[in-house]
DNA sequence: TTGTATGCGTTATCAG
DNA sequence: CTGATAACGCATACAA
């Protein structure tokens, strides 16, 4: 393989030279230029950039790390941050499937020296510690976590609000009782929607039987929750499922029980999967945007990185009804509403907190 | 940022013995690779991949270049390869969206020195002289492509044999004016389906007129395709769309003309989307292991750069039926039915071919 | 405008 | 078993 000296010798220039013709160097002229490109093409040579990045300390990279769960809502995040980093000249290296904090801080390990930063998406609280432990080594940025990590910033979506337009759609057909099929405990997507579920209900009419059920944000908990659900006595006008999974599960299982929805229960989810159009019927439900989540985390890196990284601020993005047939007939509700956008920013810059 | 030479300097030791520890290398004691790594945890040290890799001219890392076609399809290919190559302790780097050959190249170039080879997604034949140069550079393994490439393995999936058990199945049904729906011209698995469906035709009664029709492998191109079916005259049994979308789109657009399928006319499609589970009536199609599809990739890579890269080799994912109710009612054909996997291997290494 | 020389953080080849 | 030191390929301060 030809190298940067090779290419010297062959176009009769230093080393130098070829370098600044290789890196833009308005200080080489026209022909010079010329000279080197040319014994570089016969040559066939291709700068090699890890002897680059030793010398500059950067590598135009970014680290991604998801969990391993691949759907469209993942593969939609990556997208989005493939662009807007190939929009910057950047590379990304993926790297899934961590289930916990030492493979996290593992797989970072692994990453220095080839890449400049992280986008993590933080599976639940106790990676705080893992996230803090990587960010002294590069710039990290948090995708979607419910709490805040410090020296860190994040980008993450309205749950709760998302959690409270659901409910506020459900009461615009006149549905009073409402339950929640619940996520995974422990899990901060599930936990916001919880939270935004209990405050739309406590904001209105009193419920003086709390109507909760848990799943685990799997089609086959929805299943198990129809049970559970018609156990409830009055039967609830509508349940909302914090994911489309569940809320799938649960939409065949009443099927099969020969309960109609909306007709005598409604039915909302969460995330908007690509099934949620198909389902029987169509799934009302509430989306956010992936594509933009990964574009926006990788645009939270680069003015993180530009600000040397110090404060930690936090993108929030809005959330999307999306309104079908399940939750009732006539689409008497809006059709469709967005959350408003937050955007907080808290520099820590310039002292202890 | 500590480097190897803090940590010696800490530990009291040589960085030859500092670099020992880290690279597993038997010959330290088991004291000094208690002081070094002691010391290293002190400083917080996490070695430079980049001054590692250009000193041992390896990255254990490669690349992947996909289109930017992102659907469940990719994302497991994306899986299939992360999981292989991690397996392996490799890392992966992802780029999408090349539309042309030379952003093909240029994508390659940018990556080197920090990937050991390359797996790619060959658009269509064009690409061929591409990908040769970049061969040149690291080893590649192209694929899916429908055609070979020289000094480049590849692995693909049998799209012939998957088209014709298609045709199989629906003449198991006593349908024999079977039509087609093209995918694109130029792209190679629209071609081996087309000519997978042509041989079946063939070998049975022939048809006098050709019942082939234009597409674009999308949805709307499905329903702009019921139109031009339904002036065959007589209308055909069956169509065979080369893959899902167009299928779906016909779906729909027959639905609407109060065209009923399967009793009126049978439609079968080609990659067993998520979605086909759910159109109406559910579509019987054909599926590819994708996350399989990937994983080879990675074997095949791995058995290429061992062997020195010399030698073309091409393996051939088998496909399998996955019946529905698109084709006929009662399921009277059989369950499912796995075309047979081949494994070409031609090795050329040893003289000029 | 171009060339020289040094350093980037590791690994590997020698001696010891 | 351990230490000194020369690569690895490139970028850049400094000189010219």
């Amino acid at each position: 393989m030809a190298t940067i000296r090779d290419v010297a010798r062959e176009a009769g220039v230093s080393t130098a030279t070829v370098s600044r013709v290789y890196n833009g160097s308005r200080l080489v002229t026209e022909t010079t230029t010329q000279i080197v490109l040319e014994a570089a093409a016969r040559l066939d040579y291709w700068p090699n950039n890890a002897a680059r990045s030793l010398s500059t300390n950067r590598t135009h990279v970014l680290g991604v790390v998801l969990p391993d769960l691949f759907d469209e809502f993942f593969s939609e995040i990556i997208r989005g941050i493939d662009h807007a980093a190939r929009a910057r000249r950047h590379q990304i290296i993926l790297s899934c499937f961590h289930d916990n904090a030492d493979e996290l801080i593992a797989t970072a390990r692994s990453m220095r020296g080839r890449i400049d930063g992280l986008i993590a998406m933080a599976p639940d609280a106790r990676s705080a510690q893992a996230i803090a432990e990587i960010s002294r080594h590069f710039p990290v940025i948090l995708l979607n976590p419910g709490f805040a990590v410090e020296n860190c910033g994040s980008v993450g979506i309205a749950n709760r609000e998302g959690a409270r337009s659901v409910v506020r759609h459900l009461r615009s057909f006149g549905h009073r009782r409402i339950a929640i099929l619940r996520g995974p405990v422990g899990n901060t997507d599930a936990e916001e929607r919880l939270r935004g579920y209990r405050e739309a209900i406590g904001a209105g009419e009193t419920q003086h039987q709390p109507l909760e059920l848990q799943g685990d944000f799997s089609k086959s908990s929805g299943v198990l929750a129809c049970d559970a659900l018609l156990r409830f006595d009055p039967l609830p006008d509508a349940v909302f499922a914090a994911n489309d999974y569940m809320a799938i599960g649960l939409l065949t299982a009443l099927l099969e029980k020969g309960i109609r929805v909306p007709e005598d229960i409604a039915v909302a989810g969460f995330d908007d999967i690509a099934l949620a159009r198909y389902t029987n019927p169509p799934l009302t439900t509430v989306t956010a945007d992936a594509y933009r989540l990964g574009a926006t985390a990788v645009r939270r890196w680069f003015s993180a990185s530009a600000d040397g990284g110090s404060g930690h601020q936090r993108d929030i993005l809005p959330t999307r009804l999306v309104v079908r047939e399940s939750c009732g007939a006539g689409r008497s509700g809006p059709d469709t509403t967005d959350t408003e956008t937050r955007h907080q920013h808290e520099s820590n810059a310039g002292g202890p907190s």
